[in-house]
DNA sequence: CAGATAAACGGAGGCGCCTCCGTTTAAACT
DNA sequence: AGTTTAAACGGAGGCGCCTCCGTTTATCTG
């Protein structure tokens, strides 16, 4: 049985024509991009032009701004999750647990631009909330508890007590220095969940 | 020196010029009307119309939507504060907060289609919220007293409990007899509160 | 491969947002 | 009353949102 399920985002692998799935495709990559760079607030009509589709097909594929935007942000969820397992895969244990932390962090603090939509669209649709934080929870849990079986560091740590130092890491105040100081901060962090020999 | 403040609305008794200052009144009026109409949603540009100026005129007096949602809602607030004055100078006191119970709850009643809108303007500005509340609050707190001190209700009753017991009327989903209803447990409240002779 | 057809495309058009600036006017001064 | 001037007006214009529908095209069928 090679039932090769593609792993890929989401279950919007319903069967579309295949022009339709590369203009798709091609939205929610210039949407990223676009969003990433200008926030939310980018005009759809500039998306849609650099994706080469007319504003029309946009509107087919998200029926609204919250739609395009939320269809980035699981993706990026997703990735960010993904990345958690070919870290682990890469890298010894605590190594792949200090670089997905910074990079979750940096992804945390990209966001916040779009707080403000993202909050509407997070109590509109709580479901997008939960298992969003499920995933991650998900993906740090099984980092850490890699690195403890493994004896890379302590065995004692709550996931919900490391996500809650991390929140105070990328609750820093924006600065040419974040990037550094974030990742000074996880540093530190790292030494004191490092096992003592 | 004749230094008469009006005791208007809001500190914006900065001194304009009159037809400013009119048009400034037209703009609110209209609004109120229109947002209690159509929701906050409605076109600023038929607002600006059916107070006949131009939308330029509207947005020199309102920088943005958000700020005419304040001065409305601001209004409205101070407007239902000050009634419980008259209805305390005009009814006995236990009517007066019967009745005045009766206009809170329904000028909630009338904020759900705005509740996003509103969230939004709550977050963002805070002091509204508790400028707003505080407001309520101490309208609530004088008509219990007053009741209190004359014998007509308990006189062991927390402002706070009675805010809550309303919040569980205004919360009642929306319907036909939505209005009756909300009259009916309001009644059956003052049942409660009133003393047995 | 041709023909049929439903899926997908795309952009014009209508509407609302907001800014900018030339014109009007209240009111201060003489 | 006439002059001045800064405050206030208003609407044209540029842009983005979103819908609607005539046109194009992938895919299926014989």
């Amino acid at each position: 049985m090679a039932s090769a399920e593609p792993k890929t985002t989401s279950p919007a692998s319903t069967k579309l024509r295949a022009d339709a799935r590369r203009n798709r495709d091609r939205l929610i990559e210039v949407a990223a991009a676009a969003f990433a760079e200008n926030g939310v607030e980018t005009s759809l009509e500039d998306i849609a032009r650099q994706a080469c589709v007319g504003i029309g097909t946009l509107y087919r594929h998200f029926p609204s701004r919250e739609h395009l935007v939320e269809v980035v942000y699981r993706r990026e969820l997703e990735s960010l999750a993904t990345a958690a397992t070919e870290l682990a895969q890469k890298h010894s244990p605590d190594v792949a647990l200090e670089e997905w932390m910074r990079r979750f962090v940096g992804y945390i603090a990209t966001k916040r631009g779009m707080a403000n939509s993202l909050r509407i669209l997070m109590t509109s649709n709580s479901s997008l909330f939960s298992e969003g934080s499920g995933l991650i929870r998900g993906a740090l849990e099984s980092l850490l508890k890699t690195a403890g079986d493994k004896g890379c560091i302590r065995s004692d740590i709550e996931t919900s007590d490391l996500l809650h130092a991390l929140s105070s890491i990328y609750s820093i105040p924006e600065s040419p220095e974040w990037r550094e100081r974030s990742h000074r901060l996880i540093g530190l962090l790292m030494d004191g969940l490092r096992t003592r020999r």
